[in-house]
DNA sequence: CGTATTTGACCCGCGC
DNA sequence: GCGCGGGTCAAATACG
C-alpha cells in the first residue's frame, strides 16, 4: 500500500486550504479505496482472470482555477502493465465545478476533488458509503455515461462522479467531491474493519513486548 | 408504500 | 449573443 501512502501524502501536502480539512479528505479517501479493495477481490476473487491484483498510482494533479485542484490517481494491473493516463483528457475540471454556485459576497469556493481510475468491471465500486444517483449525462468524445452521486447521509455533502473512459473501457474513473461527515455506513467485514482489528492486535503486541 | 433510479429540462460558465 | 458542454433538479418510474 505504498502508493496509498503517497497519495494521502501528496493530498495532504496540497496547496487547497485548509490543510487539516485536506488532510481529512484525503484520509477519507485512503478509507473509500481500502473499501473498494476488499470488496473488489470479494466479488471477484472466484474469476479465473489473474489481473485482480491492482495498484493504485497516483498519476498527477490537475489544477484549474483557483483552488480547484484534483487528485489523479491510477489503479493499474501489475501484470499487464495496461493502464492509460488518459485521466487528464477524459476528465474535465475546467468546467466541472462551475456550477458551485457564489451567493451574493460570497467568494467562490471550490472544493477539492480526487480522482482515481479504477481497472474494474463494474461500474460502481463498494466504498462503503451510501450514494444516491442524482444524474447522468453523455460525455463528449466518450461513448460511455458520465454518473453523479450524492451521499444519502443528511447534512453530509459529498458527491462522486463515475465514468467508463471509452480510451480503455476496463478503467473506471471516479471523482470525490467534498469531505463525509460522518463515519462509514457498514461497520462488518469490511476492509477498515479488519485494519482496526489489525491495528488492535499490533498495538497489544507492543504491549506484550 | 417508501426509497432509489431514470431522464428530460433547465441552469450556468465559457469560448467564439 | 449564441451554442456547447457540464452539472443539477425534479417528476415520473421502478423496485423491494
Amino acid at each position: 500500500m505504498d502508493n496509498l501512502a503517497a497519495i494521502f501524502h501528496y493530498a495532504s501536502t496540497s496547496t487547497s486550504p485548509p490543510a487539516a480539512a485536506s488532510s481529512q479528505l484525503s484520509l477519507n479517501m485512503a478509507n473509500h479505496y481500502s473499501h473498494a479493495d476488499h470488496n473488489y477481490n470479494n466479488r471477484y476473487s472466484s474469476s479465473p482472470q489473474s489481473d485482480d491484483d491492482h495498484d493504485l498510482r497516483l498519476i498527477g494533479e490537475n489544477r484549474t482555477g483557483g483552488s480547484d485542484n484534483v487528485v489523479v490517481a491510477d489503479r493499474i494491473s501489475p501484470t499487464t502493465n495496461s493502464f492509460s493516463t488518459c485521466g487528464g483528457d477524459d476528465l474535465n475540471t475546467s468546467t466541472a465545478s462551475a456550477k458551485l454556485n457564489i451567493r451574493k459576497g460570497e467568494k467562490k469556493i471550490r472544493k477539492p476533488k480526487f480522482a482515481f481510475q479504477t481497472r474494474s468491471h463494474v461500474d460502481i465500486l463498494d466504498d462503503g458509503y451510501r450514494w444516491r444517483k442524482y444524474g447522468q449525462k453523455a460525455v463528449k468524445n466518450n461513448k460511455f455515461p458520465r454518473s453523479y452521486y450524492r451521499c444519502t447521509q443528511q447534512g453530509c455533502n459529498v458527491k462522486k462522479q463515475v465514468q467508463r473512459l471509452s480510451k480503455d473501457e476496463g478503467v473506471v474513473l471516479t471523482t470525490y467531491e467534498g469531505m463525509h461527515t460522518h463515519p462509514i455506513e457498514k461497520s462488518t467485514d469490511n476492509f477498515e474493519h479488519i485494519l482496526t482489528q489489525m491495528q488492535i492486535y499490533s498495538s497489544s503486541l507492543e504491549y506484550k513486548i
